[in-house]
DNA sequence: ACCTGAACACCGTTCAAGT
DNA sequence: ACCTGAACACCGTTCAAGT
């Protein structure tokens, strides 16, 4: 062990810097969802006091929106470039590398899809400056004019929001307490274990196993080939 | 004034029950986002101290099931019977009627679609016992069979979280504080005025007031459409 | 340069006490 | 029956002070 190597350790302290916190604060949220992501807890997972955190986001709020950032960077080089070839092809690597993100991370996955824009061209979930250029330059050169551009943006961007909050609401919900609605006469009926009671004889309980299949994976692709389809159809006429 | 009036309205005090407290709580979501809304500041809305809303709701995560519940209550009741002849009109005034509920609260909107549901057979933003029974019975009336009843509330619910999801944050939002971000290279850039500072050249500035055109019912009217004739598909063949 | 102690102005929630 | 004062255990954030 050099003296260089050690006194470069020993700058950088305890090696914290702006990306280090985030990723931290995404582990945090993962296990616990982002209400309960707090800058105490975040410091303490980190070794550190809560204060020492505002050297590097300016607040709570930038910490969630760099979360976010931190989700959708260099998501642009992980499509398939072999797929890229047509933009069938193109759309198709590019859903299936964002449904990734909402998988793997179904609790923050809320966040990329609610937070308030920061411009109405940033529609959820393609909430990255960069992610959305490539989008527009792709489709660009795939030979669509800039209104097909436009309007394959709107469709595609609510096809992914619709579908991936969905399922990334579904998979997470981690470890939810279980809160007691004051009684009330009309409202449903949480029992003791957390599920909800079904009035006998409704529709909802005869095809509740149905209805509780996890069709998550399946439901994409069809809706995804659909999309694509109906594009196609946009575009040849 | 009879004295059984005044004893009445003395008896009823200030005549807060939960219906009161949930309808004041979604005023103040309307006004400044669910994130805003806090125990303290909705007693002082309704003249009480905070502690005292606590006879009507267990905790602040009961009020904001509470106004999820409000937002849907009853709303079966207000799709149009007329065009409820067939299973087309009934999904297009059922599609109409929430997304009337988006249109006029698109901050409280992202509390329908995603808070965890309560069960896996409540998909956002159909988040009602009441609502899905009504959809599961109309569509079995109408000569669905049980997959296909269960395969249209599923496309139905993507279809209108996304879009409506998307048509709400949109809208929403409200007065943001505005956030500066720590400067870190190379995230974007949000300028004083708080418009993100497009990079010179890129596709996103080029397309900039295309992609900032609202065109939220057109698009919604379109995919619907859409939707329809896909099923109309599905169930014939 | 990086971290912290102390402090401020808030939170949600409980509970005994008031009327 | 309905409301509250006081208290507890938290928050996010600032800032002067430490090293």
């Amino acid at each position: 062990m050099t003296s260089g190597a050690t006194e470069e350790r020993r700058i950088a302290g305890r090696g914290l810097d702006r990306a280090a916190v985030l990723a931290a604060a995404l582990r945090s949220i993962d296990r616990n969802g982002a209400q309960r992501l707090t800058m105490r807890g975040l410091g303490q997972q980190l070794g550190v006091q809560a204060m020492s955190l505002y050297r590097y986001v300016s607040g709570r709020e930038d910490v969630l929106e760099g979360v976010v950032a931190s989700l959708l960077d260099g998501l642009v080089d992980r499509v398939d470039p072999q797929l890229s070839s047509t933009w069938q092809g193109y759309l198709q690597t590019l859903a299936h590398t964002i449904r990734a993100v909402a998988i793997d991370h179904p609790n923050a996955f809320p966040l990329v899809a609610t937070r308030h824009p920061a411009a109405p061209w940033l529609r959820p979930p393609l909430r990255s400056l960069e992610v959305v250029d490539h989008f527009l330059v792709t489709l660009g050169r795939f030979g669509f004019n800039d209104d097909q551009v436009v309007q394959v943006y709107r469709s595609f961007s609510s096809f992914l929001l619709g579908h991936l909050l969905l399922e990334a609401s579904l998979h997470g919900g981690e470890t939810s307490p279980v809160e007691e609605p004051i009684d009330e006469g009309d409202a449903h009926f949480p029992s003791s274990d957390g599920t909800l009671e079904l009035p006998p004889g409704s529709e909802v309980l005869r095809l509740q196993s149905k209805l509780s299949e996890d069709h998550g994976h399946e439901e994409f692709e069809m809706s995804l080939e659909t999309l694509l389809d109906r594009l196609e159809l946009g575009v040849t006429q």
